[in-house]
DNA sequence: CATGCGTGGGG
DNA sequence: TCCCCAAGCAT
């Protein structure tokens, strides 16, 4: 549960490191449960999105009021829960309880979009014929198909990946619809690719940064100086309170919560 | 259904 | 160098 947290839309070789620390010093979702949102922050690093980190927080808070501490096997239990969605509820249900759900991840989406689609990239969203799809293959065993839900995972992270994909090294090149059709080019609207330079999530990153890299409440005067305009500054301060990942400690001073 | 939300590595 | 991302979720 602590690795699919950390997994959403962050690369798996800069989770490993931390996903370590974490485990080590929460083992639990009640050791992790009985500390300040704020150590969550501060322990998620530089993995990004730190939402994740409160969210986790406040699921294992929800595990230990609803569930005895115990993370729950149900997917209806486990999509219950702050920061869980149908991707993580399916992945958590299957890869760790053996249960039979369509895991369907980016990595999978893609996998049928290949295979099976013909085409290089799945759509924006997930279409209900695409469910239908993964559902059909989905082996009817519950072991089998939870080994069918990681195996097809891997295939997409590691072999049929987004770029330069290892079509020779793909053990079902030979079913292909993509590669059968001579890998025809991406041909739907444009993907859309985030703004980064001069956004407020770059002065949210750069505000947390100093709280994170702080011992205690830090000096409103610091925060000033990691991000030079003001009304912009202002603003991402505020949402960060707003969120919750950030606290006015005092009359010109801010902490993590 | 579109949008906002972090970060740093690789092509 | 610069661009494109990488195992989604909540609203």
């Amino acid at each position: 549960m602590v690795s699919e947290f950390m997994l959403q839309q962050t690369p798996v070789a800069r989770v490993l490191p931390v996903h370590e620390q974490w485990l080590a010093r929460w083992p639990t979702p009640a050791d992790l449960a009985a500390e300040p949102t704020g150590e969550a922050v501060r322990a998620w690093g530089r993995l990004g999105y730190p939402r994740r980190a409160l969210r986790l927080h406040a699921a294992a808070t929800a595990i230990v009021e609803r569930h005895g501490g115990e993370v729950p096997s149900a997917y209806d239990d486990l999509i219950a829960l702050p920061g869980v969605g149908d991707y993580t509820a399916a992945a958590i249900a299957s890869f760790a309880f053996g249960r039979r759900h369509v895991v369907l991840d980016t990595n999978v989406r893609r996998v049928f979009a290949r295979t099976v689609q013909g085409v290089e990239f799945p759509s924006a969203s997930v279409t209900k014929a695409e469910r239908e799809v993964a559902t059909e293959l989905l082996p009817d065993d519950d072991a089998t198909a939870a080994t069918w839900a990681v195996a097809v995972m891997e295939l997409g992270a590691l072999v049929c990946t987004a770029s330069n994909p290892r079509c020779a090294a793909c053990p079902v090149a030979e079913q292909c619809t993509w590669r059968a059709s001579g890998y025809p080019a991406y041909d739907g609207p444009p993907r859309k690719v985030q703004t980064w330079a001069g956004t407020d999530r770059q002065c949210r990153g750069r505000l947390l940064a100093v709280l994170r890299d702080a011992d205690g409440p830090v000096h409103r005067s610091r925060l000033d100086a990691a991000w030079s305009e003001e009304a912009q500054r202002v603003r991402c301060l505020a949402s960060l309170v707003e969120d919750r990942l950030v606290v006015h400690a005092g009359a010109d001073t801010y902490a993590l919560p």
